[in-house]
DNA sequence: CTGAAAGCGCTTACAG
DNA sequence: CTGAAAGCGCTTACAG
């Protein structure tokens, strides 16, 4: 509770003195450092973070910020959790602490990013959900404050970012879909402005192309990222005049939906359509035919995205010489029974 | 990005004014606070937090300490970004901001709320996950730092907390078990030391009073709050000798490990066994025959636990007369088919 | 209504 | 190796 001045006092020797042995300067007495260090851990003191951030000019706290709507908390998985936790112990190799951001519903997110650097409330962001056209990345240059963003954007400047291998995923999807025969493939993506659609609708284009089939735009449906939505893209699919004999998700709950609708119209996935979802999760472990998909190490990809984060950094990156600039995390096929039989 | 310094050199008036202006004070001219505001947005100025937080001794920031294991981590729900959700309209009203303070799965969870504690990070502390012997609770007393709990412990000091009704949920599954004429009922609780587990317990066990039913301690099975250990107490609970006819989970998802245990014994809930399970969540939506549960509505709950933390605080207090020090938060039976037809 | 000055709790050149 | 002092960016009594 008592600040630097009382633990001086009590020890008799000055503030300075005090300050150099706790944070570990050479020039201090083994004996010296020895008695604050008894006194500190007896007395409780810990520095105030605001006096030290103050003089250092650094918080030493890491700020991941979250950005999610309602649709976003009604399904949220455990992909931040796992996501949190290997950043954190990338960051803890450094006493860095992480704190999570989340940006208010209401708040529009650019707004919130700026008042949050603006505090200097954290020393370095990472930011999440991006979109395609995303000004929080203008912003945080100009600022030249480091951040890694988890995902991608068109923004025009360079930027570090680790994004899930979307692309790859989609034309993985559509080769298999491909070789079994299929020819009329539809792709679910979300009708936001997230990222990470358009990505995976380009994946899904060039790999078409490689296939010789037309990229016909009657075939992207575009809902809602949600069970609810994967419900909204069967009820879209059956009301085509043509319809498709496959279709590719871009986010996994929307299979859940998705089943429910082809069940109510007697359809059963891998036999009357073949589907695709994305991430292997545990909320999806139960459907029924068994639901091919994607598994992805959340943990790995925590590490890659914390060291990457720290290699922008001045006070760290001597440590991470080898951190890239940009990350494409890969994700490994997981077979289930949705998308048909092999032949 | 400037400093006040800066800004007030650019408007050629002094520092002060330029704080009071900017910090709604009523001594300051309206024509001056106009032309500071102007300034101040043009400059994209906002005051640092850690000069701000070192004057005024505090941070305008609440800490929402969550506390995950491995386990928690992999079965993560929208439990913790519904709260926070509603947590952070409560806050915004005066201007306060919500940061998660994730404990580390390495740290020890006392050690690292004495660190943030120490820090000064945020003014007032939300503790999760708490456990019927919980030193946080101790330390924070002592620290006289404004928090609440979501979740009680035996803790002999008064503080306030908010919780679901556990007992009330046990009470009323062994009322309607017996109803339908059950007599030998299961109960399965976390093996750790987490407070809900206890209290669910108590109101099991005092049910079974009620009811003139011995309590008989075979019946209480402990595993890990997942779905592996809905797998495991249903091993557990078939190997009894004398197998019980009903069993109440205190953690839904373990609903799902155990549906798949009983039907690979061939049994079915609802017909063979009946089971009531805890919370209604999307994970557990998909089972069959539906789980007998209980809804609640976590964005109310996020209301009163940030308004019971605000009329601890001296600045807000006046605010929230009538914040109660307690709070059980109750949940309405939502009926399935797994505790079997009705009598 | 405004300015000059003190001081919140630290860390860090600098002097000895 | 240690101490005295400056100063990080603010807010707030105080004087005028």
């Amino acid at each position: 509770m008592a600040g630097i001045r009382k633990l001086a006092e009590h020890l008799d020797i000055s503030i300075g003195t005090v300050s150099r042995a706790l944070n570990g300067k050479h020039d201090v007495n083994e004996e010296t450092r020895k008695r604050v260090l008894a006194a500190a851990e007896e007395l409780g003191y810990v520095a105030n973070q605001s006096g030290r951030s103050l003089r250092q000019g650094k918080t030493n706290v890491i700020g991941l910020m979250t950005d999610w709507n309602a649709e976003a908390i009604e399904n949220s998985d455990n992909f931040f959790p796992a996501l949190t936790a290997s950043l954190q112990s990338v960051f803890s190799r450094h006493k860095l602490d992480l704190v999570m951001l989340p940006c208010p519903n209401e708040e529009d997110r650019f707004e919130y990013l700026k008042r949050m650097v603006a505090r200097h409330i954290v020393d370095a962001f990472i930011i999440t959900s991006t979109r395609r056209n995303d000004k929080r990345f203008d912003f945080l240059m100009k600022a030249k404050i480091p951040f890694v963003a988890l995902g991608r954007s068109a923004s025009a400047h360079p930027f570090r970012w680790a994004d899930l291998d979307f692309e790859g995923v989609a034309g993985f999807s559509v080769d298999r879909l491909v070789a079994k025969g299929h020819r009329r493939i539809a792709v679910v993506v979300p009708s936001s402005d997230i990222n990470l659609g358009h990505v995976f609708l380009e994946g899904y284009r060039a790999s078409l192309q490689r296939h010789g089939i037309a990229f016909n735009d009657e075939l992207v449906i575009r809902v809602g990222a949600s069970e609810q939505g994967g419900y909204q893209a069967g009820c879209e699919l059956l009301q085509l005049a043509e319809r498709p004999t496959a279709v590719i998700l871009v986010y996994e709950l929307m299979a859940i939906g998705l089943y429910r609708k082809l069940e109510e119209e007697g359809l059963l996935p891998g036999r009357d359509i073949a589907v695709i979802g994305f991430r292997e999760q545990p909320r999806t472990k139960f459907l029924q035919p068994r639901l091919t998909c994607f598994r992805c190490s959340l943990s790995d990809l925590g590490t890659g995205l914390g060291e990457m984060l720290l290699s922008t950094m001045k006070a760290y990156n001597r440590f991470y010489p080898d951190a890239p600039e940009t990350l494409i995390w890969p994700l490994t096929f997981a077979p289930g029974e949705s998308d048909g039989p092999d032949r």
